[in-house]
DNA sequence: ACGTAAAAGATACACCATATCGTTTCAGCT
DNA sequence: AGCTGAAACGATATGGTGTATCTTTTACGT
């Protein structure tokens, strides 16, 4: 897991820099995703929220915030398990034009990797051929985790 | 697009080979995918068979019908799109134990290609050093192809 | 204190998918 | 030809994910 109260310091930044406010709700919807260390549903978030404290978390407000997170670059949505993780670089400097995810198909589990620009271009390579100019800069595999043996695929 | 006629017929033999009946709705299913040559959502495929007679194709029917026929390898499910497509061999004699897609982010033609060994190795090697020890015989990657430019990713 | 805009709350709804159970159809048998 | 059981289909309900829209609250500068 990630340097929690760094992480806190640096989303506080990143929202005075965009002039918006790093309020509780968008501050408990973080602290859930980075404590949890692991992917999450919105629905899953609202719920955590909830256990925190006594009060209501809205699903609608927590949509919301994730994009407003996910714009800052403090989140990934992951579009293969519907899920939402912190991003693994908050708290360090590292600048990642692109993101690479493995997904365990079992467990769900989620890794977020550095793919080697050789994968990369070997990839758009292929995309080229079969005419697609560009390819996302999101990647996302699903696989099967160390823990989990694959069954079928 | 593929030859439609072909695919059918194989697609009868390989109901026959699985002792199951090529029904008339299953055949409706099939032929919709074929040849909207296009990645289509169970509902609209429902809708797409209404067209061609005035029956009703309920949706559950769709989903069943969809299941067996991703069952024979006569379709794919894309997972990143809620989406299905017709087996670009269905009516060759190809076999390929892996699939893999490109999908246009912005119009969402699709594309099934054929990567590299090099680049499915590639890819396998970084899951490995991060602890997968398998990765999905289906990679779907997002894209935008030749007629869209890509805005944001 | 007050006005404004951002943020949050509330409700409704769309879309994708599965569960369950009743009904129809059809191949194979007598 | 009629019977029968399993396969196929139909119908209804429900769950999960996400968006649209509108109202209310909150925070902040003046």
């Amino acid at each position: 897991m990630l340097d929690y109260e760094k992480a806190i310091s640096v989303a506080e930044q990143k929202c005075a820099d965009r002039g918006i406010r790093f309020t509780r709700r968008r501050k408990q919807v973080l602290t859930v995703l980075i404590k949890a260390d692991a992917a999450l549903s919105a629905y899953e978030i609202a719920e955590l929220c909830d256990a925190e404290d006594d009060s209501k978390m809205p699903a609608m407000s927590v949509y919301r915030i994730l994009e407003l997170l996910q714009d800052g670059n403090l989140i990934h949505r992951l579009e293969l398990a519907n899920k939402y993780v912190s991003c693994a670089h908050i708290s360090c400097s590292h600048k990642h034009k692109q993101s690479q995810f493995l997904i365990c198909d079992s467990c769900r589990h989620v890794e977020e990797i550095d793919l080697s620009s050789e994968a990369v271009d070997a990839l758009q390579v292929a995309a080229s051929a079969a005419g697609f100019n560009s390819i996302s800069s999101q990647l996302e595999i699903k696989g099967w985790c160390a823990q989990c043996q694959p069954s079928s695929n």
